[in-house]
RNA sequence: GCCCUCAUCGUCUAGCGGUUUAGGACGCCAGAUUCUCAUUCUGGUAACACCGGUUCGAAUCCGGUUGAGGGCGCCA
């Protein structure tokens, strides 16, 4: 089936990511609007960033900035929009009120749309009864032909009222770029409210003028919508409007395979910014939730993506949003960074989402590069760094005493242990304080001692534990190297000092 | 209740009638390296929801069943 009038433009596709600022920008929205986005920049085309902010009570400044901010962060930058403007705008349907009007009063002319002066509480019941008697809800039509001269009385009695449009009974025929033909029974709708007056349209109309204002081609957007499709194509066909092509995204999934709620993953995007994830990291694992590209392999940078995104490869299910599959996106973009580039991220991540980033301010890039070398492979994060390596940066680190306690010795071999680590590290030359020193004259020293030649861990453990304060570490070679002679000393000292208390 | 959509390992997916003993990735479990953790490498675990039909041949096409999700607002 061919549709009709499709819009086309001579530079490429018009999409556009049209969020209401009733919530947090959530990795929903995010993955509409990074499909969006791949989809425009591989084709040539132009990515609208438009504010559905017609319900005034609902609609909040600050989750309009959670948008904003999210993609920002995301890199998915819009063409047209807020802080942008084009040629289209305003990009805020709060500011499009006039132009929904003179729409709206045309359907009333024509008597395609009409007045209903029914209450809230007498269409609730009706709807209740039509439930329990197994039909489907719909309006009664009770308004529809009220004779013009009761409609004007109401009117000016300023009689409690909204704006119907006239469902047709026909069947609503379309294709979806991802799921084929989809077809509607429009006798099951009713007639829908369109707008709460001349002033307040609601969003299945204003959805409708205004892709068509601004020349949208492609409506891409997530599956939640593909009901209201019908409805929409039926407006456009009323206003003798061009129809356009249409892409429902399979829904991201909480654990329990429900829509994203406030009870699983529907945190707003900048939480997982706070977390420590990188955006290239979310990108890439948001793009592969429903799509994939040819091949196997896996990890993409956004230019890759755009490269290689493709609508006809976009999965019709469901996927569950899984947080260990992102924790493995991210430590595989964590290495694709260099350290002066880890450096800049971490630095940057600690001044913002950092309570305690002060802690690292008293020592030298170079000496954070080092560490941020040595603890690279085990960053998952961002968050990560400072919780790995906070023992680089205090003056006195606190652990338990049994920390340094290995396998089976007994407590007072330990001090005899930590004193044979002091003699090899106070023999070593200042000039010659590195890793690779240190471990050949360990080494060595083991070689000459039957039960370390046994069990190097005898004497490595306790050496570790004494440096990093924790079970958990780089070898004590490399924390020794960066902590330097002096500082190792004093902790090994220090750990003496534990272990005989 | 009604309508729409969907259905391959626990999860994300490859597969678009024969090249498939169903491939990859995450996770998980082993092993190697090793003083610990991580990295890296090797191996393992695990799926075509069910029932019919079409066909020489079906995960792939068709029908039904079941299941899941979404929608049915004077929200978007």
């Amino acid at each position: 089936m061919d549709d009709p009038k499709t819009p086309q433009s001579l530079f490429g596709p018009r999409v556009r990511l049209a969020p209401s600022p009733t919530g947090w920008f959530h990795v929903g929205n995010a993955r509409t609007g990074l499909f969006n986005y791949l989809f425009a920049r591989k084709n040539g085309g132009k990515f609208i960033l438009r504010i559905e902010d017609t319900d005034k009570k609902r609609s909040n400044k600050k989750y309009e900035e959670s948008i904003l901010s999210g993609l920002k962060w995301l890199g998915i930058e819009w063409d047209e929009g807020p802080e942008k403007n084009g040629p289209f705008g305003p990009y805020y349907q709060s500011q499009r009120t006039e132009i929904y009007k003179k729409y709206l009063e045309q359907l009333l002319r024509e008597g395609e749309a009409y007045y209903c002066f029914c209450s809230p509480k007498e269409l609730e019941a009706q709807r209740a009864d039509m439930v329990s008697r197994g039909l489907p809800p719909k309006y009664s039509g009770k308004c529809r032909d009220l004779p013009e001269s009761i409609v004007k009385q109401n009117l000016a009695d300023k009689k409690p009222s909204v704006i119907r449009i006239k469902m047709p009974n026909k069947v609503v025929k379309f294709r979806d770029i991802i799921r084929g033909e989809v077809e509607f029974n429009l006798d099951l709708l009713g007639d829908s409210v369109i707008a709460k007056s001349l002033n307040e349209p609601l969003y299945n109309f204003a959805v409708v003028i205004d892709d068509y204002l601004m020349k949208i081609t492609h409506v891409i957007r997530g599956e939640d919508h593909i009901s209201n499709t019908p409805k929409q194509i039926v407006m456009q066909e009323l206003l003798g409007l061009p129809r356009p092509n249409y892409a429902h995204l399979p829904m991201i999934l909480g654990p329990d395979r429900s829509k994203l709620s406030k009870r699983h993953g529907e945190t707003s995007l900048t939480e997982y910014q706070k977390m420590g994830y990188l955006p290239e990291a979310m990108n890439n694992f948001l793009a592969f939730l429903g799509w994939h590209p040819l091949g196997d392999r896996e990890i993409y940078t956004l230019e890759e993506l755009i490269e290689r995104f493709d609508l006809e490869r976009v999965q019709k299910g469901g996927a569950v949003f899984n947080i260990k599959r992102l924790d493995w996106f991210n430590a595989q973009h964590l290495k694709l960074l260099n350290t002066d580039q880890l450096f800049d991220r971490i630095g940057e991540y600690l001044k913002n989402f950092s309570s305690n980033s002060q802690i690292i301010e008293n020592y030298s890039p170079d000496y954070i590069k080092k560490v941020i070398e040595l603890e690279s492979p085990r960053l998952t994060k961002l968050s990560d760094f400072l919780e790995f390596s906070d023992f680089f940066f205090k003056e006195k680190i606190e652990y338990p005493k049994e920390y340094l306690k290995w396998k089976n010795i007994e407590e007072k071999e330990i001090v005899i242990v930590l004193n044979d680590c002091l003699s090899v590290l106070e023999k070593i030359k200042d000039k010659e304080f590195n890793r690779m020193n240190l471990q050949i004259k360990f080494y060595s020293f083991i070689s000459e001692h039957d039960d370390y030649k046994q069990d190097k861990g005898k004497l490595l453990w306790p050496l570790r534990v004494a440096l990093s304060g924790k079970k958990a570490s780089p070898s004590p070679f490399e924390i020794a190297e960066i902590l330097g002679k002096e500082e190792s000393i004093k902790r090994v000292k220090e750990a003496i000092k534990l272990a005989s208390s």
